[in-house]
DNA sequence: ATAAATAACAAACAAAGCGTTCAATAACGT
DNA sequence: ACGTTATTGAACGCTTTGTTTGTTATTTAT
């Protein structure tokens, strides 16, 4: 890929990315894109479509990368197959975002987080799937598979969230351990 | 209140409503609601500020209502202090939901369903926090009151989007038994 | 090193949407 | 029936959008 297309394309990730943390999706226009980038009109608009796309594109980036690793560190730990494993997928997820390598926790932080949780909530859903088909656990419970996977990754979205409302006062570890908490009694 | 005043915003919320059911909330321009609602320009301007003026509103008038018929539920009946009664606040919620006096879940079935789950966790979480409250239960766990609210609420709404992206094909009173199922082991 | 290909640029454009104003008309409450 | 108040429709300036054009700068391939 052309070095100047790869400069471009981050230089509008980023001041999309900054201009979120001040205002509303809906509030930012291209203009200010464009302006805080400091790129030409042409240009962004050779890049994405539109601003909707620019955000799509944002999202693929950010959270296949997270869910890419969780996924390698789970191949190594597993769910929450054995009780005694301190670092679970999960944990590995708190900690990768808590380095906030990428700039996932910004766009959870921003004011228009439901946008990006849609994207999140479905890469997170996926890997909880998977991870439930790969140990084969007893299915001696009244509850839908199906239902039990939305339950395990919703609560770990719903927990995120209220871990950013909260000023991320706890650590990865406690977090771990609040969500093995209400989670392990269920399995 | 104006007869005229009441069928005018009637007609501006059923026109927006209606018009969620095809497309982004983004992508609704006013011009749109105003032929939906078949109401002059100048009369949108007369009852709501903006678009975002008129989502607010919205979510005041519906939430409101199907909160305020929770409260007067959990009066009678308790949040899950008695663990024999039947009918819980949240089943009582449920059966709500789905008679759909109001168009709660046509809203939360929409295209832009994030937006409105913001108002309706906000709504839930001040629920649950005061029947918690109420029911000065035994706190012999070791997590923070804040996040065991946090997490019974965002695990109801999460259930209810389940339950919507299925096509609803359970009834109130699975739906109560499966949440049942992963609430009460860590109360 | 040079040439061909490609990306960035600035400026200008029509089209669409926004929010406001105003005089005329219709519906309302008492 | 009367005065009051909401609705109407047209017009307005303004902002934003997405596209186009010719030119300049950078990269890639030879």
């Amino acid at each position: 890929m052309d070095r100047r297309q790869q400069k471009t394309r981050a230089a509008i990730f980023n001041a999309f990315i900054a201009l979120l943390g001040n205002k509303n999706y809906n509030n930012i226009t291209v203009q200010e894109i464009i302006d805080e980038a400091n790129i030409g009109r042409s240009t962004f608009y050779a890049h994405f479509e539109t601003k909707d796309d620019l955000l799509k594109e944002l999202c693929m980036e950010l959270f296949s990368h997270i869910i890419d690793s969780a996924i390698d560190s789970s191949h190594t730990h597993g769910l929450y197959s054995d009780n005694s494993v301190p670092n679970s997928v999960f944990c590995h997820l708190l900690q990768h975002l808590e380095e906030n390598h990428n700039n996932v926790l910004a766009l959870l932080s921003c004011e228009s987080s439901e946008i990006f949780l849609r994207y999140f909530k479905d890469s997170l859903n996926e890997l909880v799937r998977t991870q439930f088909v790969n140990q084969n656990r007893k299915n001696n419970q009244s509850l839908p598979n199906d239902f039990l996977v939305n339950h395990i990754s919703g609560s770990f979205v719903e927990m995120i969230l209220w871990w950013i409302r909260g000023h991320r006062k706890q650590s990865p570890t406690e977090l771990d351990q609040y969500f093995r908490a209400v989670i392990e009694p269920i399995l």
